[in-house]
DNA sequence: AATGAATGAGGGTTCATTCAT
DNA sequence: GATGAATGAACCCTCATTCAT
């Protein structure tokens, strides 16, 4: 039957054409972050009339939040294949530790500006936008705590209130994130940046 | 001359209203953020006419920005008796180090909302706004930097890329402020996750 | 391509919308002038949204210079064929101004109200459109004096300042419609107003 | 009895305060004409609060209107012990009409950009100023006339459409004077101005 | 009487959303 | 389905006018 073939094609490019969309309002957010967007400016940006924005999305939020889990979606992919076995040594601690980050930073350096954005705009966009950001950080951080509860259930991390520390890894990581994609980090490579931050999250500052 | 007194009492109620209007105008930020927020909702908090803010102030983005400078302003002058003498051995350095961040904590408690509201919001205000958060955050990592490469040359902190060290700690300790004024911060006093932060800070996480 | 025929379409009714909205501000700014004029008069009147007006628009100011330019255009086409031969005695000159001014009177006379209120309220909109407006009098004022130059040369007119009277003659003319089209000139009929303002300018009061 | 010394005094410092306003009013009012002026404007230019303005006058209208009011009755002074005697030949008449031209010259010439900023504000202002500008037209263009009627009838002055003649005279006069006061006029000497129109008045352009 | 801060109605302008083509 | 002109609610800002001091 022709027509179910003609449906299958028009539905693939209505599927083209929101896509189309969202990777113009991406690019439209991230150079002028969400409040000064202008559906306009999305539609002119992805080449479209203003209606056939409003046949994709409902609107500018919608597309916002789409972009948001599209970005958190290819972010979990990425950590996918990642977390199969556990370390069973300080040692082996330390470099899935650094693995894991370059993995992370690749993952991110791709698409520095969006996360950037994302970080930005996020919370000011919505309420809920803004506790959905906050589960992805607990989302984060939770794995992290479970990393460390289990380094210092197998004893080559000292005991400590895991939670607090996770937390405090996740901010040192992301906000440092921020300043690299920023360009307003120090003038390093990024094996360095790894390095200098995992030898502080596992010895600290003090001599010995 | 009467007329003196008379400028003399019309200047002071006049400032009286601009802090009205900018205190008013800070609830409603802190309530609704920045771009949800219309004039019309500033001057009705604040009990006056709308001509009364444009008396004021030129637009929203000047009141966001008085309240920004302010309470930097009132941060700083936390800090002002503060880094007076350097601690000379590793134990001083971690005592400094807890007191200085109960003092800051403790700053920042009786308006968290406001300096959450502040971290949230500004870098979507404006360009020049967040490249003043840019800087402000600079002035903090310097300030931590110059503290770590003081206990590096005295020799109780190891030796290390203190600027990179420097940025990590800022990070976590702005992360970890955002947290728990957003109430979701793990469920302790504030010294238990000061104490952590800091042994972690000084210990990593290793055992020994 | 029918986009084509869609675009052409979409042009030529957008093209009339925008002579609309023309008309009706003119017949906005003939009714209560320039300043008592509100956007949402002329769309109003044009039977269209504020926005509407907008999109052929950038303002009020902009309406009226279109419509003054419109005016001049309307004007000066009316010359074109005009100043063909020049006379070449002092009957066929004084038969020439006669023809002339008939003919100025009858395409001012189609829109007598639009050209008094153009000449009374351009010179309060906008320093620069009184200077065109000076400037269109300056043009009437040369092709004036080049006719009187002719007639001097000519020595069917006698010696005189050129420009002076030239001037003269324009504000004369200016005058005496502007005087016409209020309905405050003496009830007489145009060909007799005509008439007299040649002789005139012609003879001047003197007996003989 | 003191208290009438003393009402006295302060009749006579509000009278002159309402003449600062005025005075003030005049100056802002040339400078930027009627509806680019505020009240604020006038305000301070005269020195005083905006309340003590309206305390002399209800609103911008009503100065504008005393300020019209004031010239036209400075300038009607200034003709009042001019058309004593009537000329009784062509001559005298030429001489009496040079002489007034002169005369109200030297009264324009005074506050020219008072006359100018009148004869261009005024009609935008108001219907009933416009038509109160019309009368002063109307007077002038009468008295002209009757000047006219009086030559005719002696018999140094051609029969005649008086009116007309008279109207097209004021015309010419007031454009003139407009021009003359723009600095728009030819660069040529008051005198020779006045010689110029003169002659034209009396004989027209015609050779002989 | 003089002041100028306060007011808020009024008018300009923007832009999300609809809908005829 | 796609388009973009049209719409008008919503918001910013101005400024004439009032009125407490």
């Amino acid at each position: 039957m022709p027509s179910d073939l003609r449906q299958e094609r028009d539905r693939t490019r209505s599927e083209r054409r929101r896509i189309d969309v969202l990777d113009a309002a991406e690019r439209v957010f991230v150079r002028q972050g969400f409040h000064r967007t202008l559906i306009s400016d999305i539609a002119t940006e992805a080449g479209v009339g203003q209606g056939t924005f409003y046949r994709h999305f409902p609107d500018k939020r919608a597309v916002f939040e789409t972009i948001f889990d599209r970005l958190v979606d290819s972010l979990f992919a990425e950590f996918a294949g990642m977390s199969a076995n556990l370390p069973s040594d300080a040692r082996e601690y330390r470099d899935a530790s650094v693995a894991a980050l370059r993995r992370v930073a690749q993952a991110v350096e791709r698409n520095g500006d969006l996360v950037r954005m994302i970080l930005r705009e996020t919370p000011t966009v919505d309420h809920s936008l803004e506790d959905k950001l906050a589960s992805l950080h607990d989302g984060f951080m939770m794995l992290a705590k479970s990393f460390l509860d289990h380094a210092v259930n197998e004893g080559f991390a000292r005991p400590c209130d895991t939670e607090i520390i996770a937390q405090a890894i996740v901010g040192m990581g992301t906000w440092t994130a921020h300043m690299w994609f920023s360009g307003r980090a120090p003038d390093v490579t990024l094996d360095h940046l790894i390095g200098e931050m995992v030898d502080f999250a596992f010895q600290g500052i003090s001599a010995r």
